[in-house]
DNA sequence: CCACTAACGCAAACAGTTAGCTTTTATTGG
DNA sequence: CCAATAAAAGCTAACTGTTTGCGTTAGTGG
């Protein structure tokens, strides 16, 4: 979903995509991420070495696509029926799962075979639709929201920035989260 | 800086290391990022592949180093008389650097061969140490100043999240980092 | 000054990558 | 529905980057 037109997305290709991406995933599990190589995943698929090769151009797009996928979330961001209570049970929920070294290992993959940055762009899409959501219901309840803007400024990007820039940092739990939505609400304006 | 136990930082050692830091610098402005090759840095080192493998175990772990290096301020922040001057002016070249196609680069590749997050957080370092200078001139006059970690979660953190994760987009400008700053002094509690 | 050992050079074996060509198979138009 | 077309995959051989064992050099500490 990143390099390749994609002009053909029928039949056989699409088959192509779900056997490596199943042989990825499969066999990052058994033989753990770092010994990951072209030709294992091809052998597991099914495929010639090659075909890897001229879809995706190294392991490393194909690791970011196949990072994209898992940092999709799966369900919509719980209705707890308040905005401060919906934002910060997401924000906890998010950071949990992020900063987890699974989540830290997807988001490195994700950013690294991305050369023209349409994966990052597609992880931070996904936030972006999940708090438009919660917002959305705050607007629908009468709530005063802020602008999805300002919760990703305020919000993910501190939470992000830590995981990224500031492993081995202990203050990466549930309370930071709370904090730091708890700050944005407490100042309605800009 | 990472890997290295650099037990034996004299003589010979620091030699290799220059020279190959320098065969990085020099073959990067004439080839360009992606012709890199670890044998064509050895060769322009004038040493053996095996030793650049040795020591820093694959291209990505070299690179990143070098892109620490070069991410390392090389002045301390400029002193305009006053907290919202300096820091002002401080986000704004952060953000020019930071967010042109070489300083993303270089940010690319110190997060990405840093299995451990030493080199990333080096990075986060350089920042916060910008930041403390500022905020000391601003506690010396009398200003009434935040915290780092403030400043880090509310300046620092959004910048980099846009340029990390959502490339394109135009807001990357001058504006956006003031705003940034002048919505961080707004609100002067928490 | 000598013993010790980390780090480097060298070279061969290994493994991952690239490229040319052939074959298969969606797709498109008659 | 069938033929023509071209994209995508298979195959294989050449290539290039990586790993490893061993001998040598040169800092380090006694």
């Amino acid at each position: 979903m990143s390099r390749k037109p994609m002009v053909r997305p029928g039949g056989r290709s699409a088959r192509v995509q779900q056997s490596v991406h199943a042989a990825v995933r499969e066999l990052e599990t058994e033989v753990g991420r770092d010994a990951l190589t072209v030709p294992l995943v091809a052998a597991r698929a099914g495929v010639t070495p090659s075909t890897i090769y001229r879809r995706w151009g190294d392991l490393q797009e194909l690791m970011s696509d196949v990072a994209v996928e898992r940092l999709r979330p799966e369900l919509p961001p719980e209705d707890l029926g308040g905005l401060a209570a919906d934002l910060t049970a997401w924000a906890e929920h998010f950071l949990e799962e992020m900063s987890s070294s699974a989540g830290r290992a997807y988001i490195r993959d994700a950013l690294l075979g991305d050369p023209d940055g349409t994966n990052a762009g597609q992880c931070s899409a996904y936030a972006a639709e999940q708090i438009e959501t919660i917002l959305s219901r705050a607007a629908a309840r009468g709530e005063q929201a802020p602008a999805v803007e300002r919760v990703v400024d305020r919000v993910v990007a501190p939470m992000m920035y830590r995981i990224l820039f500031r492993p081995g940092t202990e203050t990466l739990d549930a309370g930071y989260a709370a904090r730091l939505v708890e700050s944005l609400l407490a100042t309605p304006g800009s």
